[in-house]
Order: C-alpha cells, then sequence, then structure tokens
DNA sequence: TGTTGGCACTCACGCCTTCCAAGTGCCAAT
DNA sequence: ATTGGCACTTGGAAGGCGTGAGTGCCAACA
C-alpha cells in the first residue's frame, strides 16, 4: 500500500505528539488532538502501513507507536516547514551576541546561547585555522633564547606558541624576521604560507639561519599540527535532564562531548553556510552514538566557511525548533564576521 | 559515651567498604572483611554511638550504615593516610604532562589527566591573572584604526584584546607607546599596572593622547575585566557513570560545572600551594551542591599560588586516592611553570 | 566495665498474582 | 475506502507474602 497523503499526515502527528509527551502514541489519542477527519480505525489502518514501510514501531504490542530514525528522516527532509523563531527569541540572539568583545568571546557566548536556545547540547567550532588567511605575524622575545610567536588571522583568531631557539636572537634580527615574515605571509591561507615559508632561511646571512629556521618550523607546526582545532561545547547539563526521562545513555554522549576528534567528525560535513544538516539516530553511529541526532550547520564570513556549529540532543528532539535556532544563530554570528 | 580508638577504627572500615560497594554495610559483614579482633555485637555497640555522635546513619531502620559527611569529615581529618599513587600512576603523570607545547595545552593536559586518574569530574583554573606579573606587551595594528593588545604574563599565559580607536595611529605612535609600556609595566603585577597606565596619556602629545588612552583603557579593562578568570573542565562523563549508581542528582552537577562562577567560588579557597582542601557534601551547599565532594589544592611556581585544581565527585569518594593525585599533579604542574 | 552470644523484631526487596486500561488487529457493515 | 464493534494482548500498578540482612536489647561472662 502506498503512502498518501493522509498517511504523511499522520506521521507527522505522531512525530509531533511524541516530541511533546515522549509517550507512545495512540490511534484514539491522535483523533483527539489532531483534527484529521477520519475515525481512529482508519488511523489504526494507516498506522499498520506506516509501520510495514518501517516509519514507526511498536515498543511492545499493546502500545502505541513512536518514530524510527527513518521516520524521523522522512519527517525532516519532507514534513517540517520551517518554524520562524519568536521575536523574544531574536531578541536574544542579538542581545546575546553583541556585546562579544573578540573571537573568543564570540564563540564562547555563541555555544552558550544555541545550547539555552534549543535547550540542548551546543557545540560550536572555532574559525578554522586551514581556511583563514594571515593577518599578522608578531615575534616576541621573552627569556632567554625563548621567542613567543602570535599569529593572528583574518577571522581575529590569534594562535601562539613559544619556541626555544638554538641560540639568542638579537632585537635587529628579530625585527628584521619579524618584517620580512609579514612581507611574505601577510594574505595568504594556511596551506599557501608552509610553500613560502620553507625557503625563508635561505634569504638570510649562514650565521643566522638557525634561529630563522627555528622560527620558521615553529610557524608551521602552529599551523599544521593545530589543525587539531578547537571546539566550545555549551549545555551538557540539558542532556542529564531528558536523560532522567531515560532510555538515552548519557555516558557515551557526554564522552563524546569530550572528545575533540569526536565531535569535529560530527561537525565536520557541513561544508556551506546556508543549508542546515541533520544526522539522524544510527545515522551516527560510526562516531558510537545512537540515540542521538545532529543539527549542524556552517558559518563564515560572506560565503566563506570558516567552521561549523551544531546541536546534539536525542533523535526525539524538535526538529523544527533546532533548525531554525541553528540557522538564526549561523547566520548572525557570519554577520558579525562579515564586520569584522 | 567517647570516640575511643576502635570506633574510630569502625568507622575507616565502614567508610571504605561502603566506597567500595555503595552499599549499607552491617556489622556482620564488617568482621568479615576486616579483622577486627571483636564480635559482631560489640562492633554494634560501637556502631551505635557512632550513630549518636552523628558520624554514621541508616538509611532505613533494618538496613546497614553510611557514614554521614560529619563521618567522612572526621574520615578525612583524621585517619585517611596519604595513600602513595603507584608508579604506573607517577609515569602517566609524567608522560602526559610533558608533551605539553605551551600554557593552554598545560592546563587542557592537566585537566584531562586529573579526570582520568581519579576517575571523576576535574576542574583546573588557569593561572590567575591577579597574580600574575607582566613580561611584555605587544600593540599590533590590525586594519583601520583597531589595534590588537596582546599581554604576556610570567606564567606564559596571553591575554589578548581588539581595541578600537578614535583615529589611526601611525606606527611611530604606536613604536613609541610600546615601548614606555613596556618599559613602565613590565615586571608589575596586575594591580600596580592600573595606578601605573593611568597617568599614561599625560606622557604624550595633546593629539596623541585620544589612542595612548583608549590603548590604556582597554588594558586596563582585559586586567580588571578579565577577572572573570577561565576554568577548564574534563571528565564529565565519569559522573554519568556513578549517576547510574543512583542517588545523585546530576543535573545540578553538570550546570554548576559550567557555571564559571560557581566553579571559581568552588575552587577559591585554596590558597597555599601545600595542603589539599577536602570540602565534604553539605559543605558545598552554598554552591548549590549537595552530595559532591570537592577536593583542591592551589600550584603556582615556587612558593607562589596562582591558581587552584580540583576534582568533583560524589561524597562517597575515595579519598585518599584522589587527595593523592590532586595533590601529586598540582606539585608536578608547579615545577613545569618554575622551569618557566 | 567491656564483650559476647542469643533472640525477637523490623523492614526493604523480590516474587507472585491479580486487575485494569490502553491499544491493537481484524471483520463485517456501510 | 471508512467505520464501529469486539476480542485479544500486555505493560504496569496494586496488593500480599516470604525471606534475609540487619538491628537493639538483654543476660551472662571475663
Amino acid at each position: 500500500m502506498p503512502i498518501d497523503d493522509r498517511k504523511l499526515e499522520v506521521l507527522r502527528a505522531i512525530v509531533e505528539d511524541y516530541v511533546d509527551t515522549h509517550e507512545p502514541v495512540g490511534s484514539k489519542a491522535l483523533v483527539d488532538r489532531h483534527h484529521l477527519g477520519v475515525s481512529s480505525a482508519t488511523i489504526r489502518n494507516d498506522m499498520a502501513t506506516l509501520e510495514e514501510e518501517g516509519y514507526i514501531a511498536q515498543p511492545h504490542t499493546s502500545a502505541g507507536r513512536i518514530p524510527t530514525d527513518k521516520g524521523y528522516r522522512l519527517f525532516v527532509d519532507r514534513l517540517s516547514t520551517v518554524k520562524p523563531l519568536s521575536p523574544a527569541e531574536r531578541r536574544a540572539i542579538r542581545s546575546f551576541l553583541d556585546g562579544a568583545v573578540d573571537l573568543d568571546d564570540v564563540i564562547s557566548r555563541t555555544v552558550r546561547l544555541l545550547a539555552q536556545l534549543t535547550r540542548q547540547a551546543a557545540v560550536v567550532q572555532y574559525p578554522s585555522l586551514t581556511r583563514s588567511t594571515v593577518r599578522h605575524v608578531e615575534l616576541v622575545p621573552v627569556a632567554g633564547a625563548r621567542v613567543l610567536i602570535v599569529l593572528i588571522t583574518n577571522t581575529g583568531r590569534v594562535e601562539q606558541r613559544v619556541v626555544e631557539l638554538p641560540q639568542e636572537p638579537d632585537d635587529s634580527l628579530l625585527g628584521d624576521l619579524r618584517a620580512r615574515l609579514n612581507e611574505l605571509v601577510v594574505g595568504l591561507d594556511f596551506t599557501s604560507v608552509a610553500s613560502t615559508v620553507s625557503d625563508l632561511p635561505e634569504q638570510f646571512a649562514p650565521e643566522d639561519r638557525p634561529v630563522v629556521s627555528g622560527v620558521a618550523v615553529s610557524l608551521l607546526e602552529a599551523l599544521v599540527e593545530r589543525h587539531e582545532e578547537r571546539v566550545a561545547v555549551a549545555g551538557t547539563a540539558n542532556l542529564a535532564r531528558y536523560g532522567q526521562e531515560f532510555d538515552v545513555e548519557l555516558e557515551p554522549l557526554l564522552s563524546a562531548l569530550e572528545e575533540q576528534v569526536v565531535l569535529l567528525k560530527l561537525l565536520g560535513q557541513a561544508t556551506s553556510t546556508s543549508p542546515v544538516t541533520v544526522r539522524i539516530g544510527e545515522e551516527n553511529a560510526q562516531s558510537g552514538l545512537f540515540s542521538t541526532s545532529v543539527v549542524t550547520t556552517g558559518y563564515g564570513p560572506g560565503n566563506e566557511t570558516v567552521g561549523s556549529m551544531g546541536v546534539l540532543g536525542p533523535t526525539r528532539m524538535d526538529y523544527p525548533g533546532t533548525i531554525a535556532a541553528v540557522g538564526a544563530v549561523a547566520r548572525y554570528v557570519s554577520q558579525i564576521l562579515d564586520a569584522n
């Protein structure tokens, strides 16, 4: 039997009710809460075919139905209309983010905002280094033969690293090196920097080369090794809330939230700014998460994408609301980065 | 009836067994597992007086006893001997921390290490600004009338802030200002910087003063406002583990772990490096935590204390082990900062 | 006086049964 | 294709019972 419009409507109703109540929903409850214009028996027939097709399931024989991952998928793809944010929410986004003083602050505010809006766990990736360009390189002698390298990106991110040099550099050398470096790499993206910097030592006097190459190596390390990109997390307490309504093991979830690698994998796919990506339940199995859904999107100035952000929650989450929130926050953050 | 030595021994046994099993411990089980040399009836009498004095309690009439907060307190104060770390643990500390490349890395490794060693949630405060001294101030023009202020402390911490100036400063002014600033404030602690910097604008030509005071104000803000000191957290998943063994509400705990303010309050008291502080159960009530204990200590180069670190867990935690771990890690981190 | 064995008492917990309500599937009628 | 009706399933709540761990108390003992 085919899935006609009414059956889709039934699925939507089931998803919505189940998200609301967290209880299996039966045919009678459905006709009561939604004016579907048909009797509960009809609904039962529809439900039977929906179950046959794998969109819903019964936890036990004499209970109502709950949506399966496949059901949620269909719901998200074909049934959920964009739920506009309330004016209060829009105001919250604006007032929350406008007070930020620097990039770190923007990110930390963003992640808390997302957690609060969606009442779930939020994750925001710091603007990725690889997709950034260099705005400035600064060298600061600190003590003895040590030099602090500070790297400023076009997104406002600052990377720092202390390097121990083979010999103490004098100030003029450091000044030369600083000038030369900035001349060479400002405006370049990070992969280009690597090739440009590698032949830098040859441009200096032989006795200075150890220092120069020490700096160059460290700079490259800061670019390449620090690929291990950072993420900010908030709202883990929200997970506990629905963890007590049970059936979700939250220990693996909390572990995942502490594992940069896993988080980056979860966020990773998002490439373009506009569409919000939803990954549901088993679709995250490779990350060790099963009854968890992930709603992500990219962000960045203009049409660029320099990072991702998203929300983790139970498969039974309010998808339209979450998608709207993630989208709106990403847009606003992108705008802020644009203004930079 | 007075609390004599054997009664203390009984209390110790109760605490140890309860920490092990998480089940109320009865008189018979005690004589079986510990060679106390007396009969269960005697133990029962001892238990009765221990209960009278409020050191232990019964969850229900016909069950064994569990330690009260007061009981744990006595245990920690008078009964727990320092449990030396295993060689494997010592090795873990060393190998884990020795790979750190900069201060941020030290902190993030420390917090993960603590979480792993104690199998609980760990918290490490970034070296406090107020107790640090300035090693270097750097000014970097970024775009238009904007300048990035970078502040390097003696602990290796780097603070950054972008300031929007009323007019675009030329390079020589910036150079002068940078030199003057470093001359003035290097080596000062942060409170002294405030008073020193405030009359800086007067030392410059009138037309430059807007720029100078813009920088000065931002610098002060970075020092004072950023009092909101940062903390790193790890091991929240460990909480879930014993949260499922139930009776601890973990939602408030997770909330606390996300609230900088609460965490700082919990860490705050520690002042001196050597002794490890233990706060048990209700002693944390002002922070909204009840059946949670906190083990903290300070750390810092030499005899200075520049920050605190600690572990949060259930009142029924392994105090000797946790205290030893926190102490050892703090000592090692202090050493690393010392070497800087 | 402190310690011990004995004994009656308490009570959480597990187990079983019973009962109920919600929900289903199917069928015959419309 | 839809509907009302009806028999059937079953999880979960409520109640009853037995068991065992554990207690407090007491009288006897060293």
